[in-house]
DNA sequence: AGCACGCCGACT
DNA sequence: GTCGGCGTGCTC
């Protein structure tokens, strides 16, 4: 008889165990390490789904009361067994259930019926598909021809995207028949919608190789040395903004095939566009696979399936992708490692640059880690040489660094300068708009869209049910309603102040919005556009704006963070950070990295052309080095300072550090077990102990937040603190009312 | 007695 | 997470 160790789909810590159960005879063949089955469970014998973690044949349970496997799911990825010992690694290091963990790790197929809108593909590239529209010309078939120009007029980048079928039916006056046709001559593919998938004959618009200059070819040279030479590392790219990091990891990866090995391509979910690809696409064609948050459930689980029988080499994807299961892994390349994408917010909270490290460790495949502004936890490691590091310090081509003036906004106000805009800043828009080059006007934050407060009594309008201020909204040029960007609660503008009846009441700071209005007052005839989680439907809405922009539709684009992600604008010649410093003075231990992180990056979206870029970093504190620094592209400098207010501190990467969030409607039950959780943490002498105190938003949605933070150098001893909180947690009767979450961090 | 309710503990 | 067991307390 054989038994198999199964882990239920249930993530409570209580039942985070394998239960054996029988396999009947009939489903021995079926049931293997990693099978998804159905078992029946508890007093009830419901019937559950549950993971296979191992078979033996010696039964460890009283076998009166074993109970047997119902059924397995025939096609479920079968998960490598390295995949079950990362999950298991994944559970102990993150604290989460084995149950979440496997799930992490294992994407299974989810019946999800979707309504599927369908989308027309060509099938050959734009030279034969002129061909064929000459020929459907002769033959006179004109809902033909219609549709192959329709292709022809298509963007290079959207030529493969493809057609929407209703948008062939409706405006192109297709009918189903003709595109029939045109699918049986092979000529065109109908779909589900799956994104970049068009390409079929892509060897037939492969790029040329690109040249790389000495700093590029010294490090994926190294790198692909010592691949074949079977030594593996993770290595840290460090190159500036435009230094051309993505060839670097294209040469590595078309080495690495070459070799025979298999590679995963993290990239942050936001910069996952169809650019980005494209270039991929150029350069291997139909060996790559790319997994993006638009593919449904089924779509992606079908790559993850095409990944496994060897139908691909390359997997292009968001932290997800990190679990392909690839047989015969090489390596794994991260971009933009610093990214905070990669910490999942979700449990298992695991980071996507240390579980790949680990998955890489485990199959003997390398990790190149890259970024212009490394994390402090990455180039920490570089210097203790547990990562190699491979610096760029040169920009790629002839793209040259840009100018940057750091503006004191101090001097503007004693020049009587209230305006959004310096001086210095004023005068480049309107130098660049009169030469028709286009300009960033960048937020540093994000979410900061100012406050409504009296200049009589000094109080700010806030939310009734959080502990924030509410966010103007403006409509035609004055503020119309208030809005809580927490719970959503929202009234009118006041005309007077609420608490003393003065009507001296007025807006302060700014957001986006904001200096859109003063953008389209100061320069009328500039055509302006804004990005932000407001004007826009998601990511497809951001797509589209940034598509605009890039197509200089318009002059000046204003926005957050999500604006300077990746995204290359040649015509863009001025990027003016409006309050560099409003990310300073968040409170949390990263902001001088955030800081540092989003205005280098800023910065770096100017002068990427062959035209000489200008930045204008606005600031009260110019001092600062996360500013002077990333206005010199000096990440060294910056990382020496930072790593030095890390190591007064405690913080990491020199100390670990474990949040505790205690959530309750109930203020003073939050704060009772917030103490609770205090007195559990002091058990332990090696941690150093902040809190409890209220958390940086006290209130959201009426319920109460309380944190608790502890520091240890000793990840274990944070992890032990974690387990018994939650021990407590589970077998305590008095603060049911409460919740607790924990961000945990490691280095 | 009969039942509703809530707390435990068990779940292979 | 969910079920059943069992003790408590209340019904009219």
């Amino acid at each position: 008889m054989i038994f198999a160790d199964v882990i239920i789909d249930i993530s409570v810590k209580s039942l985070d165990r394998a239960f054996q159960y029988i396999v009947p005879a009939d489903m021995e063949d079926n049931v293997e390490i990693g099978s998804l089955v159905a078992i029946p469970f508890g007093a009830g014998n419901r019937i559950l789904k549950g993971y296979v973690i191992g078979l033996s044949v010696e039964p460890k349970f009283d076998l009166s009361k074993t109970k047997s496997i119902i059924g397995v799911e025939k096609q479920g990825v079968v998960a490598e067994s390295h995949l079950l010992s990362l999950a298991y690694w994944i559970k102990e290091n993150y604290g989460s259930t084995m149950n979440d963990a496997i799930k992490c790790v294992m994407p299974v197929k989810r019946e999800i019926k979707e309504k599927l809108s369908r989308t027309i593909y060509p099938l050959v590239d734009k030279k034969e598909m002129l061909s064929v529209t000459e020929e459907l010309k002769k033959k006179h078939n004109t809902a033909r021809v219609r549709l192959t120009q329709a292709f022809l007029s298509l963007p290079e980048e959207e030529y493969f995207a493809g057609i929407d079928y209703s948008v062939a039916v409706k405006e192109l006056k297709i009918t189903a028949s003709v595109l029939e046709g045109l699918k049986e001559l092979g000529i065109i593919d109908i779909s589900s919608k799956r994104e970049y998938r068009g390409i079929i004959k892509a060897e037939n618009i492969k790029s040329k190789r690109h040249i790389l200059n000495d700093e590029q070819r010294n490090a994926a040279e190294g790198i692909l040395n010592d691949y074949r030479n079977g030594i593996r590392k993770t290595y840290l790219l460090h190159g500036v903004t435009g230094s051309g990091k993505t060839e670097v990891y294209m040469d590595i990866i078309e080495g690495v095939i070459g070799e025979g090995g298999q590679v995963i391509v993290l990239i942050p979910e936001i910069a996952l566009t169809f650019q980005t690809v494209n270039r991929f696409y150029k350069r291997f064609g139909e060996r790559i696979s790319v997994i993006h948050s638009r593919l449904s459930a089924g779509e992606r689980y079908d790559q993850y399936i095409k990944a496994k029988d060897g139908g691909t080499d390359i997997m292009i994807g968001p932290r997800s992708a990190l679990f392909t299961p690839f047989k015969n892994l090489g390596l794994i390349v991260i971009d933009e490692e610093h990214e905070t994408s990669y910490q999942s917010e979700m449990p298992p909270k695991y980071h996507a640059r240390e579980v790949a490290v680990k998955r890489a460790k485990m199959l003997g495949a390398s990790v190149v880690l890259g970024s212009a502004t490394p994390s402090l936890e990455a180039y920490h490691r570089a210097v203790k040489d547990e990562y190699k590091m491979y610096q760029i310090k040169m920009r790629a081509g002839n793209a040259v660094f840009p100018n940057v003036d750091i503006v004191d906004l101090r001097n503007e106000l004693e020049k009587k300068n209230y305006s959004i805009f310096s001086e210095r800043l004023s005068e480049l828009m309107y130098e660049k708009l009169s030469r028709h080059e286009q300009i960033i006007l960048f937020i540093n934050r994000r979410g900061y869209a100012g406050f409504v407060s009296c200049r009589k009594c000094g109080s700010v309008i806030g939310c009734k049910h959080c502990s924030v201020s509410l966010k103007p909204h403006m409509v035609n040029g004055k503020v119309d309603r208030l809005k809580c960007h927490y719970c959503g609660y929202e009234i009118p503008m006041p005309p007077k102040c609420p608490e003393c009846g003065s009507v001296y009441i007025g807006t302060f700071g700014l957001g986006t919005q904001q200096v859109e209005e003063m953008v389209k007052k100061k320069f009328p005839q500039a055509k302006v556009l804004r990005m932000d989680a407001d004007t826009t439907g998601g990511k497809q809405g951001h797509e589209r704006i940034l598509k605009e922009f890039g197509q200089h539709k318009a002059d000046i684009l204003i926005g957050t963070q999500m604006i300077v992600k990746g995204h290359d604008f040649p015509d863009v010649t001025l990027v003016g950070i409006i309050a560099a410093d409003l990310s300073l003075n968040s409170g949390d231990y990263r902001a001088a990295e955030r800081t540092f992180q989003l205005i280098a990056q800023a910065a770096g979206r100017a002068g990427r052309g062959d035209k000489v870029g200008n930045v204008v970093i606005q600031t009260y504190q110019p001092e600062h080095y996360s500013i002077v620094c990333a206005a010199s592209h000096d990440y060294v400098n910056f990382y020496k300072q930072e790593i030095l207010a890390r190591q007064m501190l405690q913080y990491p990467p020199i100390s670990n550090i474990l949040g505790v969030l205690v959530l309750s409607q109930n203020e003073k039950s939050a704060a009772q077990l917030s103490v609770k959780v205090y007195e559990i943490m002091k058990i332990y002498e090696d941690i150093s102990i902040l809190g409890p105190t209220d958390a940086a938003v006290a209130k959201t949605n009426d319920v109460y937040r309380k944190m608790v933070y502890g520091k240890c150098v000793d990840y274990n001893v944070l992890l032990s603190a974690k387990n018994s909180i939650e021990e407590f947690k589970e077998h305590d009767i008095v603060y049911k009312d409460c919740i607790i979450n924990f961000e945990i961090n490691y280095i």
